[in-house]
RNA sequence: UCCUCAGUAGCUCAAUGGCAGAGCAUCCGGCUGUUAACCGGAGGGUUGUAGGUUCGAGUCCUACCUGAGGAGCCA
């Protein structure tokens, strides 16, 4: 047998031989010729076969070839012009490992389909070209976020998925029957990054975590992905400057080596080549201002008030100001989660910062400085009605060589689903977990 | 929880209250350079469910179910 090779790589043995193992991905025909195409998770190639060039067994194999009937080929690679992979394989000899009967056919034709459809069929729907595309973006983008901090002397650390109560609000919460207890899924890992923080200095996590929130929208998963990094002596300013860097790390990185795939995922990729520092920073109170305008031109619905959490279209109209990603920061205390440390100039206000994404792709990190002081966080654990009892451990962190700290979260998909230009954050996860969707 | 929209062939969609249709997929036939190939033919239907109005309902009304987009909340 002809030498292994995949079809990404197929262009290092042209005028060769080789073997390509993988699935009929449409097969097209012009009478006693036939156009195969195949593909094997690393690319799509197209095979030719002449009925005079090879045995009537071969030729028939091939002419009775279902969609994504698994195959071994061997065939001679050419240089084509007309190829879209620059590259074309001349068929001599073809296994059928399965083929798909024509009585039950693969469901997902080259043709469109709805969102409910490609759903259900998530499991095969992933063998798209512009699925496997996005989920090979979305890995670049994670081994990205961690070899920038890797570079950095960040150290991982992994909080745990099950957790015995909640960081915010309790009503988000997925519950877990824990033996006699009850737990609940983690929403954060961020309260025990705090601690690893303590302990080694600039730490960061990469995992999963779960929301019970009743969204429906193209932003929101019930089960997503977040890289928290979080680091002892950090103030606001050190925050933002970090997740600027981050940002700009990864689409540099996706730019470098995943061109291609943002290609065929049809990304325009003249956006992402603006992403450079600095980001634009704006105080909550000038975006209030900003937004404020943005009403009286009658851009935006409804008129802000100085006091509440942004909107979604109020994101959206920042965002659309600028080509990069916008930093608002200082928001008032009130609206943001109780671990946040009080601004010393004006304590009404936290330190904190959300980063928006362009194009309308909403927050994509959230992070703040932390409440270094022990007295003031147990005052504001009791005024959020949370049980003190459950904060002892993260309260100790203030009272055993408590310093100024901080970190964000970055919420993968987002991220990954902004990077790709996509419409929903469905696409970015291999098996996305929603509100009224839990299968496949 | 609320608002808006949708549900008809395996898929994507048509059908003024008056005979249930097309393209793709599947099957049969044709074509030696096709690019979601094309051309000819065939099979394929409990119009989401339950009621109601009407001589007559895919179409109008009511309720429910399912899905989509959005609000709130969030990354």
């Amino acid at each position: 047998m002809a030498p292994v090779s995949t079809i990404a790589e197929i262009g290092k043995h042209e005028g060769q031989a080789v073997t390509i193992r993988g699935w009929l991905y449409n097969l097209r025909e012009s009478g006693k010729l036939l156009f195969p195409q195949f593909r094997d998770g690393s690319g799509i190639i197209q095979g030719v076969v002449p009925k005079n060039a090879v045995t009537p067994e071969v030729f028939e194999a091939v002419k009775t070839l279902t969609q994504e009937s698994s195959v071994i080929v061997e065939g001679k690679v050419r240089a084509d012009k007309r190829a879209p992979g620059g590259y074309e394989l001349d068929v001599a000899n073809v296994q059928v490992l399965q083929r798909v009967p024509e009585s039950d056919p693969y469901p997902i034709t080259p043709k469109e389909h709805g969102t409910d459809f490609l759903m259900e069929h998530r499991h095969l729907w992933v063998r798209s070209q512009r699925q496997a595309a996005i989920l090979r973006a979305r890995a670049e983008i994670i081994k990205a976020a961690r070899d920038f901090f890797d570079e950095r002397g960040f150290t991982l650390t992994d909080p745990p998925i099950i957790t015995p109560a909640a960081c915010e609000g309790t009503t988000t919460l997925f519950p877990v029957d824990y033996f006699e207890e009850q737990a609940f899924l983690t929403q954060s890992g961020q309260l025990y990054v705090e601690a690893t923080a303590m302990a080694l200095g600039k730490v960061y996590s990469f995992g999963p975590t779960f929301r019970a929130e009743k969204s429906k929208t193209r932003r929101h998963l019930t089960e997503f992905w977040m890289v928290e990094p979080e680091v002892a002596y950090a103030q606001l300013d050190d925050i933002m400057e970090l997740a600027e860097g981050l940002i700009t790390f990864i689409v540099k990185r996706c730019l470098e080596r995943r061109h291609a795939d943002l290609k065929t995922i049809g990304r325009d990729i003249s956006k992402l080549e603006k992403i450079e520092p600095p980001f634009p920073r704006i105080s909550y109170d000038d975006a209030v201002k900003n937004l404020q305008e943005g009403h009286a031109k009658g851009a935006l619905e409804t008129k802000f008030e100085w006091g509440g959490d942004l909107g979604s279209p109020d994101e959206t109209y920042l965002s659309a100001q600028f080509d990069k990603p916008v930093m608002v920061h200082r928001y008032p205390a009130k609206v943001k989660a109780f671990y946040m440390e009080p601004d010393p100039q004006r304590p009404e206000l936290a330190l904190c910062v959300d980063v928006l994404a362009p194009e309308g792709y909403g927050e994509i990190i959230g992070g703040s400085q932390r409440m270094a002081s022990h007295e003031l966080l147990l005052q504001r654990i009791h005024e959020h009605g949370l049980p003190e009892e459950a904060f002892k451990w993260y309260l100790d962190l203030r009272k055993f060589g408590s310093v100024p700290h901080g970190g964000f979260g970055m919420g993968i998909e987002r991220a990954v689903a902004w990077i790709c230009g996509l419409e929903h954050v469905r696409e970015t996860i291999p098996f996305p977990r929603m509100l009224y969707r839990l299968y496949p």
